[in-house]
DNA sequence: GCATCACCATACTCTAGCGTATGGTGATGG
DNA sequence: CCATCACCATACGCTAGAGTATGGTGATGC
């Protein structure tokens, strides 16, 4: 909404990115649906009077938020592309990479929960059609002819959002445990051509 | 909450099996959160006068549509273990499945969404753990040894996951195309040994 | 040294949905 | 044939959150 002079002082006062920020994290926690502008400035200590000044209502919050966030992950998902050379290695490094960038991740499970919701369904296009392209490439890379890294590609981000699922369901192994690198080693291995 | 005695005049009175009903209904086609009782009586052409009669509150009604839907979903499970012999039948007849049985599986869709409210969650967990076993049993009758096959079960059940997410993304290929059997194909190829 | 502006509080209105209270009505059994 | 009961309508009050209007305050520029 304008630029931020903050000589000394050291915030106290809040920019738009601080409430996209903190958006995003209560999206994170509690979802898309639990997003409301009261409680959040409860949450950041304010009153609503100052929200309505840096935003023009909760769907302006929203549209910004997830811009800030899909350029993240969009940022991350380049970042992993120019880092790793061999393929394979950035196909492990995709299902390794969950429990590290956790509010990344979270926040993007939350999102997955509320698709349909017409501000959240054209992200999640976006970002599922970009990772998925990205693992398209990496399996062709691995010698796959372009139909069947499609339909692996698929397959793997599938199962990728399947573990989500089951993450928020809180039936999934433990992820500082045995059975949970059993799990990884398991999927790398039915899903990645040596 | 009371017999049916309804003589004749065929149904000008509803019931709480009714209301049930409607309720699946229209979480299949809006997700959990939008079941509220007065859009609900509207939907049913009544007011919510006559729902307060036959339930206590809200919550009421979702506890007793979600136990007539898991209930329901037990039966299916139930009856696909006795009708198919092989096991890699059942497992294929698993995601082929999906395209029939459409309310169930969309009710099942709305309710993954809605992880994490307190009263769907310990119903997926059920539901979810029981297919996984019903899936690991068939592995494990096609020869893994029972942690290969506990592990292949869930890598299995997580690419259905996957894929319910991606329908409600709209990302899924066309079920009545050719690339949704090339795919559905592909899936079987990789999960199901030989 | 004061006017301005960025930021925030306060105090409203408005809406949707929950739950309650109570009255109406048609079918039914005694 | 009328009393009862199952089922439903109507009319309440209550709450959370959206959005608006407006006033207050501290830092800053001129």
């Amino acid at each position: 909404m304008n630029a931020k002079p903050l000589k000394k002082q050291e915030r106290v006062t809040l920019s738009a990115a601080d409430w996209e920020r903190e958006a995003l994290a209560l999206v994170a926690e509690h979802g898309v649906q639990a997003l409301a502008v009261e409680p959040l400035a409860r949450r950041m200590g304010v009153t609503k009077g100052s929200f309505y000044w840096h935003f023009t209502g909760r769907e302006a919050l929203l549209e910004n938020a997830l811009r800030r966030w899909e350029e993240h992950d969009s940022r991350n998902l380049n970042r992993s592309l120019g880092e790793i050379d061999h393929p394979r290695d950035r196909l492990v490094s995709f299902f390794r990479r969950v429990p590290r960038e956790k509010l990344t991740h979270e926040v993007y499970s939350e999102l997955c929960a509320a698709a349909g919701h017409p501000q959240v369904e054209p992200v999640l296009e976006r970002v599922a059609e970009r990772r998925m392209q990205h693992l398209a490439a990496a399996f062709e890379e691995l010698g796959l002819d372009p139909v069947r890294a499609r339909n692996q590609a698929r397959l793997t981000y599938s199962v990728y959002l399947g573990f989500l699922q089951l993450q928020r369901q809180h039936q999934t192994p433990n992820l500082s445990s045995g059975d949970f690198d059993d799990y990884i080693e398991h999927v790398i291995n039915t899903l990645i051509p040596a």
